[in-house]
DNA sequence: TCTTTACTGATAATTATTTATCAGTAAGAA
DNA sequence: TTCTTACTGATAAATAATTATCAGTAAAGA
C-alpha cells in the first residue's frame, strides 16, 4: 500500500459509512457509487491489502462468506434482518460479556465468543 | 427414505455419539468406524434426507462450511476449541435467553440467535 | 427365493468464492 | 513534466464444497 488511490478511497468510504460489515461484492456495487468503473478484482486486493494494515477486520457470521468492517469499533456483535437480509453493527452492551475468561461445567475455558443476532430491522417491522 | 440401509445406521450413529454437531467429512470418518467403505456422497445424500426427515438439523458455526447434528436437542450452543478445532455441544443455560422477543435500541426486534464460545476444551488445557 | 427398484460408491460436474495473470493506467518522486 | 512501477480492470484459473451421473448392489415385499 504505497500510493493512495481513488478505488482504495471509495472501498474505505464505503465500509466506513455502512451500518454493518459488507461482503466484497456490496463493498463494490457501495463504493461504485463514489467510483464507477470500479472492478471486483481490486475490491479484494484492497480489502486484503487494507486488512493486513490493520485498518479493517474479517467477521464471519454464520453460513455466510467473508464480510469486512473498519478496525477500531470495540467489543460489538451483528444483527442479521430476516427479511431485507442486511446486516447492522449493534452498539447495546454485550450480554455474553460475563462468559469471558469463565470456565464452565464441563470444563470449557472461554476466551472469546461471536453472537449474531437475528430478527426484524427497523425499516422492515413496518406494514 | 423408503428403506433402511446400514449405511444411513453408521452415519446417525456418529452424529448420536458425537460430542457436537459434526461436518459431513467428520460424519464420513466417524461412520467409516462402524461401515468401512462409506463413501462421501452417500454421507451427503444422507445427511440431506436425514434433514428432511427431521431427524437431524443444519447447523453453521462463523467461518465454517456445515455441519449437523441430531435433533430434538433443544436451545443450545457450540464451544469451538482453539486447539483440537472440534466443536462441542454446551448444555449450559443460554445467557442470551434474555434477548428473546426484546427490540432493542435503535429498534431491532429479536427473533432467534446464534452463540459460539471459543477457547480451551478440558483435553488441551493440560500441558 | 425371486423381483423390483431404492440405494450405494466412485467420480465427474457444478457452484460460489477467491486468487492469479497481464496489458494498460496513473500516483507521486525526481 | 517525465519516469518508474504500484495499481487497476477484465477475465482466466484455482479452491473448496456440494450435487449429478451411472453402473452395480442389496433391502424388503411378493
Amino acid at each position: 500500500m504505497k500510493r493512495q488511490t481513488a478505488q482504495r478511497r471509495a472501498i474505505l468510504d464505503a465500509l466506513e459509512h455502512a451500518p454493518g460489515p459488507l461482503t466484497p461484492q456490496e463493498v463494490l456495487d457501495a463504493a461504485r457509487e463514489t467510483h464507477a468503473g470500479l472492478g471486483l478484482a481490486t475490491v479484494y486486493r484492497n480489502l486484503g491489502t487494507l486488512e493486513e494494515a490493520g485498518e479493517i477486520i474479517l467477521v464471519h457470521l454464520p453460513g455466510e462468506s467473508a464480510r469486512f468492517e473498519v478496525a477500531g469499533r470495540g467489543h460489538h456483535h451483528h444483527f442479521r434482518c430476516q427479511t431485507c437480509e442486511n446486516v447492522f453493527e449493534l452498539t447495546a452492551s454485550c450480554p455474553v460479556a460475563v462468559l469471558e475468561g469463565v470456565t464452565l461445567p464441563g470444563g470449557f475455558a472461554v476466551k472469546h465468543h461471536e453472537l449474531t443476532l437475528y430478527g426484524l430491522c427497523p425499516s422492515c417491522q413496518d406494514g
